[in-house]
DNA sequence: TCAATTTATCGTAATATTACGATATACTAA
DNA sequence: TTAGTATATCGTAATATTACGATAAATTGA
């Protein structure tokens, strides 16, 4: 098939495949730490510091956008991206209770 | 291309990336939860309980043991899978770090 | 030994991801 | 208006993921 069975799962565990799927790129996750790292949101100079193309790039920040953890404010000719504070707080909240919850078992 | 540039970033953040993408299904998110659930390491059960041919969970249990999030041990004709401790404490290390870190930008 | 059971692996098909050049789009500044 | 800059999108190629039936491998119990 090739297709994921999401129907079959409740809509937490979907949610928290969906986000880490977001953070299943070291690109993404370089470029979420860059967006924090600055503590205005500085948009396009993300490209300068990856050894990406523009085009890749942007890619990695519309999946990032689709998922809710980043948002993207027009502003002139260039866009300014930042964490959405509350799509990362569900984050945070979704991760940390599934990694606390999971102890071991033997 | 179509091969993830790994190379160019660092090993925390492509750890990070790796713990993501094992969670990045929510057939392998529900079989940690089974498997931490039971409080001793059940295994094929986890067939039953997914709506998922028993050739696609083997699968993603090889994905999860590839990573290090879990680990198999025989025991008689069946395997029986738990939560690696070590691995999973790394995992709440490095992403509450992660999410912590990241506050909000604007 | 032999059938039954459990799990892994192979083969394969459908689809998704990653990457980039080329191009389109949108805005600013001259 | 027009050139320049910034970003998104299109097209495309290479590769990875997801899924499952079929089969192999390993072990137990009869």
């Amino acid at each position: 098939m090739g297709r994921s069975k999401t129907e079959s799962f409740g809509v937490r565990q979907n949610r928290l495949a969906e986000i880490a799927k977001a953070l299943a790129h070291p690109a993404r996750v370089a470029i979420v730490e860059f967006l924090a790292k600055q503590d205005a949101c500085v948009c396009g100079d993300i490209v300068d510091v990856l050894p990406l193309s523009q085009a890749t790039v942007s890619q990695h920040l519309a999946e990032l956008k689709r998922v809710g953890l980043i948002k993207g404010e027009i502003d002139g000719p260039r866009v300014c991206y930042c964490i959405d504070r509350k799509a990362w707080n569900e984050a945070r909240t979704l991760f940390s209770q599934f990694l606390t919850d999971v102890k071991q078992c033997c």
